[in-house]
DNA sequence: CACGCGTGGGA
DNA sequence: TTCCCAAGCGT
């Protein structure tokens, strides 16, 4: 606890020690919000969302108020999209059945959407000073190395829990989960751990024997499968661009896009082009102006980007026309901010 | 319980 | 370029 007295980190969502001695409260909704927008995303990427949301709505019910196109484009660029449509569903039953309080235990927040065992034990120990365990990446790779637990995860995260709990103190529990955290984040990395300057480093078995650097072990992942399609983008002539609504479930789900086919694996060789699949306008003439590719969590994406003036008066068979002057690329998931970027040549009249 | 679900930065 | 990954959750 020395040790983060001295070294933790100053972020956007955190009280720090020295602060609270001054009287700053720790405010649940910022650590709540926080804590979801770090779900499997660093904290550089968070950092800009984390401000832009809390001057944007500074309470949970300023949030909970909101309509969902409105915070799904603010958390454009982010990614896991479902993390946006449970976070409103979590404000707006804080602000509707806990009359604006997030409640201080576990078990209620596990029960709120967007809240897993991670979050919950998080949002207690940081925002209500509960002792209760927080485990994720970092504690799993901080015990997987201090106590040398050599199973490969996922099968060793029990073990790995039970390493955790019994380390948390009943004095300053949040401080104390920050603390480990900021340790897996800062010296005990995956790649390069900085032993020689950790505080833990005596009481490590995995650097005694040496080993440090290979924990923790995890199970081979499966290859990512190409997958390939098309997108289209549409302009009137007075410059509205045709978009769609994706559905709320699934990949980039709830969120804005271009229209086009389905995106379909294809095998090591025939990677030809994919037809019109998907076109919006079959009677219209569609220029091929570039190609995207993109990464996802389980799969590569190759997209051929096709654009076309779109005939005066042009009635969407699908989609809907956004005018230009309420179009915000910013707005889009990154996938699609690429597509459109692809497209801008295609504009030069 | 295994899988689906984004993105950007670093090695 | 490619791979790995980062403060997980829902189904």
């Amino acid at each position: 606890m020395a040790w983060y007295d001295r070294h933790a980190r100053d972020l956007p969502w955190r009280v720090l020690p020295a602060a609270r001695a001054e009287g700053v409260r720790t405010d649940p909704y910022r650590v709540w919000l926080s804590e979801v927008m770090l779900q499997q995303t660093t904290v550089a990427a968070v950092d800009r969302y984390f401000r832009r949301f809390t001057t944007l709505w500074p309470r949970v019910e300023d949030l909970a108020a909101e309509e969902d196109a409105r915070v799904m484009a603010e958390w454009a660029g982010l990614g896991y999209y479902a993390r946006a449509r449970n976070l409103l569903a979590c404000a707006r039953v804080v602000t509707r059945d806990h009359g604006g309080r997030f409640p201080d235990g576990r078990e209620a927040l596990l029960a709120l959407p967007g809240i897993g065992p991670y979050t919950a034990a998080a949002i207690a120990a940081i925002a209500f000073d509960r002792p209760e365990t927080v485990v994720d990446g970092n504690v799993e790779r901080v015990m997987a190395r201090r106590f040398a637990v050599e199973e490969p995860l996922p099968g060793a995260k029990k073990l790995l829990t039970e390493h955790a709990a019994r380390l948390t103190p009943d004095q300053r529990p949040g401080d104390y989960a920050q603390a480990v955290m900021d340790l897996g984040a800062t010296i005990c990395t995956p790649r390069n751990p900085a032993c020689g300057i950790c505080p833990w480093s005596d009481d490590c078995a995995a650097r005694a024997k040496g080993i440090a650097t290979e924990l923790p072990r995890k199970m081979a992942k499966k290859p990512k499968p190409v997958r390939l399609g098309t997108a289209y983008v549409g302009r009137t002539p007075e410059g509205a661009w045709l978009l769609e609504d994706r559905p709320a479930r699934g990949l980039l789900g709830g969120m804005l896009g271009w229209p086009g086919g389905e995106w379909l694996e294809v095998g090591p060789e025939a990677e030809g082009d994919t037809g019109d699949d998907g076109c919006p306008a079959p009677g219209t003439a569609w220029q091929q102006v570039g190609e995207v590719r993109h990464t996802f969590t389980h799969f590569h994406l190759r997209l051929v980007v096709r654009a076309a003036r779109l005939p005066a008066g042009f009635n969407p068979p699908r989609g809907r026309l956004v005018p230009a002057a309420e179009f915000d690329p910013a707005a889009l998931p990154t996938l699609f901010r690429k597509v459109h970027a692809a497209s801008r040549d295609a504009w030069t009249d």
